[in-house]
DNA sequence: GTTACTGCAAAGGCTTTGCAGTCTG
DNA sequence: CAGACTGCAAAGCCTTTGCAGTAAC
């Protein structure tokens, strides 16, 4: 049933690229296929290095210029930062953020409460909505703990 | 008044510097005051591209440096965005942001509602919470009437 | 067979680092 | 005067662009 599941999302990846006039090629695929499944945020880096190890004749560009290719498909997004890399959100559904600003990482997270956020009409006239995101911005777990232990400095 | 007010603004800004172990010198006191009153969202680039008008001699270095101190001290923030350079926000207090996807314009607003968000406990759980924000991503006014403007393609 | 995509290479843009000279406290 | 800051220059990253060969349709 996995396999099933698998092959149907990937036949559904195939169709979102003919209806946007982009030819289905195996980098493009194996792209996809990794994509899936994968919830933190990679940056195209991350992306091509995985990638590469199970399609070592691909290339960075490749990697780097599919997900911009898959931005515009809106099967991925970017991800919001304080700078850096860029990085990618493989899931286009409303979610909220947290930002550790100490390593970076970025944790989803999800809150029915949040998506309902009402924008004050003031704000909001003649601004298109396309999406809402509440950021956390703070100290992960782990860094925290880590500051805690060196914490006579 | 203004006079007074603003020298009081300079003061604070200095014994800030003092407090973080930091010197006073004429760049750091002209990028701080130019960056009082500015409420558009500045690169390091525009923040020199002003200031050198009435300051020639500064460099872009100086410019870049202090802005990542300034960052440091708390006195100003970077803001987050989906990639482009880096830009800072010079008001430090709770507010949201509205970022239109097409021209990269940020826009700051006020609401006490949405200051008010909570967090659910789960997710925060271990979590240093530092900031919160809402970013509403859209199309600006302008961008919408050029878009319409052009609508038959 | 066309048209688009890939891979390689180079260029571009912003940020970071290193250092000598200069200034603040 | 010591320590920090500025300005200049170079190095580093990441991203973008251009092109010839190759693959999808």
């Amino acid at each position: 049933m996995a396999d099933h599941t698998e092959s149907l999302v990937m036949d559904e990846f195939m169709k979102s690229c003919r209806a946007h006039g982009l030819k289905v090629t195996p980098q493009r695929l194996a792209i996809y296929k990794m994509l899936q499944g994968s919830s933190e945020h990679p940056s195209a880096d991350a992306v091509y290095r995985r990638i590469h190890e199970q399609y070592p004749s691909i290339s960075f560009d490749t990697v780097n210029r599919t997900l911009l290719t898959f931005v515009d498909m809106g099967v991925i997004d970017t991800v919001e930062s304080h700078q850096g890399v860029r990085r990618y959100d493989t899931d286009t559904s409303t979610h909220h953020h947290l930002h550790c600003v100490k390593c970076g990482k970025i944790v989803d997270f999800y809150d029915a409460g949040l998506n309902a956020i009402e924008i004050p009409a003031s704000v909001s006239k003649g601004f298109t909505i396309l999406g809402k995101r509440v950021i956390i911005s703070g100290i992960c777990p782990e860094c925290t703990s880590k500051m805690q232990s060196q914490e006579g400095h």
